[in-house]
DNA sequence: GCCTTCATGTGAACTTTTTCACAAACGCTT
DNA sequence: AAGCGTTTGTGAAAAAGTTCACATGAAGGC
């Protein structure tokens, strides 16, 4: 379960820490300072014992008989993630969902700042109703080096996904949220998580149909 | 792998078609006929032998040492997936994110139609941009019988999110699209698909420092 | 008509992930 | 200080998902 001296996470499992540490932060808010991991894996929608084994794999925090500190806990779990420092993020692609997501207050309440937003056209009307900057593509790789800038919202159509994304990577980007309807081709330390709503849908019209 | 006649794909497998049929789509407006399991895989993002398995579920089209009719596969996977006719929709919640997602083109092109939109407070100036109506939940419960609902996507703040899915059940809805960053407690016969943005930049900020 | 080449379909092996079962530990009460 | 109820941590079992290896079928050349 370790590699050179660092814990291996599953990436599932990282996936549901994340939700733990959302879980936890909304109990501290309500001022409950101990849960068990019945009560906590009933709010992150999981199994008690799969919390408990998610946990294990970087440590035992819990009291028997008593259940978990949520300070301690939130705390631990920020700290295996990495998000207690804030993140620099930028988005290319400021279309409807790109304008959107610039706009989306929940990235900064969880450690993300996006920084900047780059688009084929910059300098359209709606540019004035966000913080932040819009740029054009050719200045993208320069601000990215002097930002030091790791991660990328891309939001680009299908047909320039690709080729933007070879310029982000070329440029120092190791981490993608693919926002475009294509499956990115990137070298195997290029990180890509895709997003595809009309596939989610997709998804549940199955179900739900049967 | 049968269920009272109808083969049972498992959840990864109905992912990974939404997928093809998105390859295959692409495959086809370059005019190419016929694929193989390795070229749709690679597109796919996927290993040749994962296509096949997952196509295996129900039924068997390809052609030994030639591969798959592009356009035959496309129909039969559309067919299972059940993507052949328009699905109505519903959004709840019209803030950034809400308001992008209804006008998000993305959706219409491949099969969903959202019909209205719902707001705790409706009528408000930007309601002009988007060709939807923008209704008080008021009217919602309704609606949702009228039209036959089956699906909602839910952008509300998190503290009313469970109320408002209660609401949305108890009308009919069967699917959620859930964009808030809580999980939803829902009887069992209704499916919900969590999105939430913050957690997927988590994940890729955790893969590529750690 | 036969042989070669290619790519599918699939049972078996393997890997990963989830769940189970239970011992060990903690606090509280008596 | 001993017993009791509770809840964690974890090895082992089960389930789910992926990959391998290869037999089988199809098309085209000779």
């Amino acid at each position: 379960m370790k590699k050179n001296g660092r814990p291996v996470i599953p990436r599932k499992t990282v996936y549901r820490l994340s939700i733990y540490l959302r879980c936890l932060a909304r109990l501290r808010e309500n001022g409950i300072g101990t849960v068990s991991s019945e009560a906590l894996a009933k709010a992150a929608g999981v199994k008690p014992t799969q919390l408990r084994k998610d946990l294990a794999c970087f440590g035992t925090f819990g009291k028997r008989g008593l259940g978990y500190d949520v300070n301690a806990l939130s705390v631990k779990i920020s700290d295996e993630l990495g998000t207690t420092s804030l993140q620099p993020v930028i988005l290319v692609g400021v279309g409807n969902l790109g304008l959107a997501l610039v706009s989306y207050r929940g990235f900064e309440k969880e450690g993300f700042e996006i920084l900047a937003a780059f688009d084929a056209k910059p300098g359209r009307k709606r540019d004035k109703k966000i913080k932040q900057p819009i740029l054009g593509m050719d200045v993208m790789p320069a601000f990215i080096r002097e930002h030091a800038v790791k991660m990328a919202i891309l939001s680009v159509p299908a047909a320039a996904a690709q080729a933007v994304a070879n310029r982000l990577i070329a440029s120092g980007v190791t981490g993608i949220l693919n926002f475009s309807p294509i499956i990115l081709a990137v070298p195997e330390d290029v990180m890509v998580n895709n997003v595809n709503l009309a596939i989610e849908l997709e998804n549940l019209s199955y179900f739900i149909h049967g």
